[in-house]
DNA sequence: AGCACGCCGACT
DNA sequence: GTCGGCGTGCTC
């Protein structure tokens, strides 16, 4: 008898064991997907993790349902990989192999509830149990959501047991796939015809018929039908589509159907797949490198013979992807894949046609706004004999199989983006890449004008090894940065709304020169809190405990953290005065003022509000790129990777909006996204200028943008960060902990404070009040664990683990949510 | 995560 | 009295 562990898509540490029926023994490996039946009713898609002959005791074993694979979906190195995540990032098994495969891999069961054709009548019914029968009666059919959507009023569930203990309705489980091979008609000759006799006979037969001769002529000439008629092998008939064959005849589809209903021709589905097939026309080979580009990949190669991870620090439009390019070429040309990293917001078509002309069909993209059928045949084609050999990808790219990984690129390495917020597993793309590439036996190469401290100290101290592009490409100079006193100005009445006076000069002035302006503040909607004038009420969240922001658009509050959205109100419920202001602002703010002082310009906004749709990210940008659009106004998204030829000016409206964020990474984020939309400014022909407005001009922060002092920024906070140890001189580890009632929390991060503290000691701060201290409906509390160097990180998570365990197995726990944010962002 | 079982308030 | 609410614990 064998039987198999398998991980199933829960939030469930623990591995569940299945007996394999006596036929599927064989076809059964690691690695694949099986169906399986788990609780009372609910049937998931499980992975095989072990395949084994000890019979469980106990319980009694449950047999899979289905084999979904004849081979295994994931190779054993991601095995490792996915234990290790789980390990270090704290989170179940299960957690990881739901963020890993995309959901069409992971089908899932429903209940769906019909009439019981044997129930005969008789039984009185509720009102409720009315409704139910009503709705059934209309419909063969409903799965319980559907119900629940017809019968909004009640919970349907409890109605329906009843019902079914009375057996008026009956109940089963329908396993859903959601991934449905894209199909084309295709058509072949019948078998009865695959004889040269035969076949001579029936075009014989076809001479009153001309178009469904010629049709068959054709498609014996397409199918290549001749050798393969002579070895009487129909496997050799290349493919033909039904499509096709028409258009080459030039005939309609009638004809076609003629020779199908005489049964000499006969059509099939033929899996095509999504994926593009067409070659690229106008595949490119590679740009030669500038001499300075040159020098860093011999630094890169070059490092690489002694550290498997390498920093390319180069300066913002230095031409580090070509320094990629070039990287990715050597190393497909020594059979080697290649895994290149971007950020969510940083896949652009710029970029993708970059690669594309070079790689052509080589190269796979993988990105979440993708449908996910795609994403399925890309992991079936990494999984295949013939893989992309590069894949251009976001953060969860990283669970991709590559059988030849030789190379992960992390571009942007600094960007937050990369960390996974929510749900678990919440994992560092960079780091979980660079484990994976050790696992490979494979190099890294992180890239980023202004690498996060983290990085940078790895390469002080040797651990990683570095490569510098020290001048922009083209030799394009970094642009003037000029910093402008708000404060000051306010005090003077000099400031136009949002604007200084230096940066309406120099915004007129680039617009009369044809040149272009993006505007950066890092905030959307209109302003981000109301007050009422007199009393200095504040509209809040009903779920949140968040001041509401006022989108102008819609003429709503909104929530930015739930989402909730509400009428601004006419007076103030508080004192009843009418008069509220507005506190702050966002992008929609700054663009209603662009609007009325340059009526003539053309103005675009992009951010989350205006970039909702599928396409609209690439629209703004496109028609910012032809010039179409004078002034680009925008939160971080215009900050990343996009060379524009003609930004002469960049306005950074807000810089203590970033600065005051209450974060011990404040100062490194502000310093990377604004040197980040600073390198956005700066033509080949003239220097561009930056306007920074702040009210804090002596801050050192402001000081280190205005020199692109990446250094200066460095040694900076590194003291900062020793003196008040944080990392990377610590490790941290967050612990959250939620509950709907305050009290209850309360006691709760009371507990888990008091436990941790026994075990860990001062290592151990809070619970402290997070900044956002309730998000939908749930209070929120915060743990902070700093665990110095030499301190086994493995240890302390077994402590943290066991008090979890502890505290929640205790009665009045109910309800409450603690969870573990490894490495936070 | 779901879902069943089990224990207490407002209704036929 | 029961229907229906939610707290508690298990799922191979």
């Amino acid at each position: 008898m064998k039987f198999i562990d398998v991980v199933l898509p829960l939030p469930l540490s623990s591995l569940f064991t299945y007996a394999l029926p006596a036929e599927l023994q064989d076809t059964v490996r690691v690695g694949c997907r099986v169906v399986v039946p788990f609780g009372a009713k609910k049937i998931y898609t499980a992975i095989v993790w072990e395949v084994h002959g000890r019979r469980p005791e106990g319980y009694a074993v449950k047999q899979i349902l289905e084999v979904l694979d004849a081979g295994p979906v994931l190779l054993p190195v991601q095995q490792d990989f996915w234990r290790w995540i789980a390990e270090y990032y704290m989170c179940a098994l299960g957690d990881v192999y739901k963020a890993a495969l995309p959901s069409g891999m992971k089908l899932e069961s429903e209940s769906r509830v019909a009439l019981n054709e044997e129930y005969e009548g008789g039984c009185s019914l509720s009102a409720r149990e009315l409704a139910v029968f009503d709705a059934l009666s209309r419909k063969p059919e409903l799965t319980l959501t559907q119900l629940q959507k017809i019968c909004g009023d009640f919970k349907v569930l409890r109605v329906v047991k009843g019902l079914l203990d009375k057996g008026v309705l009956a109940m089963r489980e329908e396993v859903k796939r959601s991934y449905k091979p894209r199909t084309e008609v295709h058509v072949r000759l019948a078998e009865a015809y695959f004889d040269e006799h035969r076949l001579h006979d029936a075009l014989d037969g076809l001479r009153r018929a001309a178009k469904q001769q010629a049709a068959l002529l054709k498609y014996l000439d397409l199918a290549d039908a001749m050798a393969a008629l002579r070895l009487k092998n129909p496997r050799m008939l290349s493919e033909v589509g039904r499509k096709q064959l028409i258009e080459a005849t030039g005939v309609t589809a009638a004809v076609c159907q003629a020779l199908v209903e005489k049964g000499i021709l006969e059509t099939y589905a033929y899996e095509t797949g999504r994926l593009a097939h067409t070659e690229v026309a106008d595949t490119i080979g590679l740009s030669p490198l500038s001499g300075a580009q040159t020098a860093a990949l011999a630094q890169i190669r070059h490092s690489f013979e002694e550290h498997p991870v390498c920093l390319l620090h180069g300066v913002t439009s230095s031409g580090k992807t070509e320094v990629y390019i070039h990287l990715i070429h050597e190393m497909l040309a020594q059979g080697k894949q290649v895994l290149y990293l971007v950020p969510e917001i940083a896949l652009t078509t710029q970029l993708t046609e970059r690669l594309f002309r070079v790689f052509g069909t080589r190269m796979g993209v993988y990105h979440s706004k993708f449908p996910d059928a795609e994403r399925v045949e890309i992991w079936q084609k990494q999984m295949s004999g013939a893989p992309y050999d590069l894949v251009l990808g976001v953060r969860s790219s990283v669970f991709l199989p590559f059988r030849r990984l030789g190379l992960v690129i992390v571009d942007e390495e600094h960007e937050q983006s990369y960390k996974q917020q929510e749900p678990a597993p919440r994992y560092h793309a960079r780091n979980a890449a660079i484990l994976l590439a050790q696992k490979c036996g494979a190099y890294t190469l992180l890239g980023s004008a202004t690498p996060s401290l983290e990085t940078y100290h790895n390469v002080r101290t040797g651990k990683y090894g570095l490569a510098e592009l020290t001048e922009r490409f083209g030799h394009v100079q970094l642009p003037e940065v000029e910093v402008v006193d708000v404060k000051e100005l306010r005090r003077k009445r000099r400031m136009s709304g949002l604007f200084s006076p230096q940066l309406l000069a120099e915004m007129r002035a680039a617009l009369e020169r044809k040149e272009q302006i993006i505007l950066f503040q890092n905030r959307r909607g209109y302003a981000p809190v109301v007050e009422c004038h007199t009393c200095g009420w504040v509209p809040k969240c009903q779920n949140c405990d968040v001041s509401l922001t006022y989108h102008k658009g819609l003429n709503k509050l909104t929530c930015h953290y739930c989402g909730y959205t509400c009428n601004v109100p006419v007076q103030c419920p508080a004192c009843g005065e009418a008069e509220l202001r507005q506190r702050g602002f966002g992008t929609e703010k700054v663009e209603d003022e662009v609007r009325g002082l340059f009526p003539e310009a053309v103005v675009a906004r992009m951010d989350l509000d205006t970039t909702r749709a599928r396409s609209a990210y690439e629209h703004i940008l496109g028609d910012f790129q032809a010039g179409k659009t004078d002034i680009l106004i925008g939160t971080q998204m215009v900050t990343k990777g996009l060379d524009f030829d003609r930004v002469s000016v960049v306005g950074i409206l807000d810089a203590d909006a970033m600065l005051n964020v209450p974060d011990f990474r404040s100062h490194e984020r502000a310093f990377q996204l604004m040197a980040q939309v600073a390198g956005r400014a700066g033509r080949r022909s003239r220097r561009g200028v930056v306007v920074l407005q702040t009210k804090s001009p002596e801050l050192s922060v402001v000081r280190q943008v205005v020199d692109n002092d990446y250094m200066g920024l460095y040694a900076a906070e590194m003291a900062e960060r020793e003196a008040f140890l944080f990392p990377p001189f610590c490790r941290l580890v967050y612990v959250y902990m939620k509950h709907r009632q305050a009290d209850v929390l309360e006691r709760l991060a009371e507990g888990m404070g008091q436990r941790l503290r026994a075990v860990l000691g001062g290592r151990v701060l809070g619970p402290d009040v997070p900044p956002v201290a309730r998000i939908q409906l749930l209070y929120i509390r915060k743990l902070v664990v700093k665990i110095e160097p030499g301190i086994s990180l493995s240890v302390v998570r077994r402590e943290l683990s066991r008090v979890r365990q502890e505290l929640m197995s205790q009665p009045g726990c109910n309800g409450a949510q603690v969870y573990f944010d490894v490495d936070p962002a």
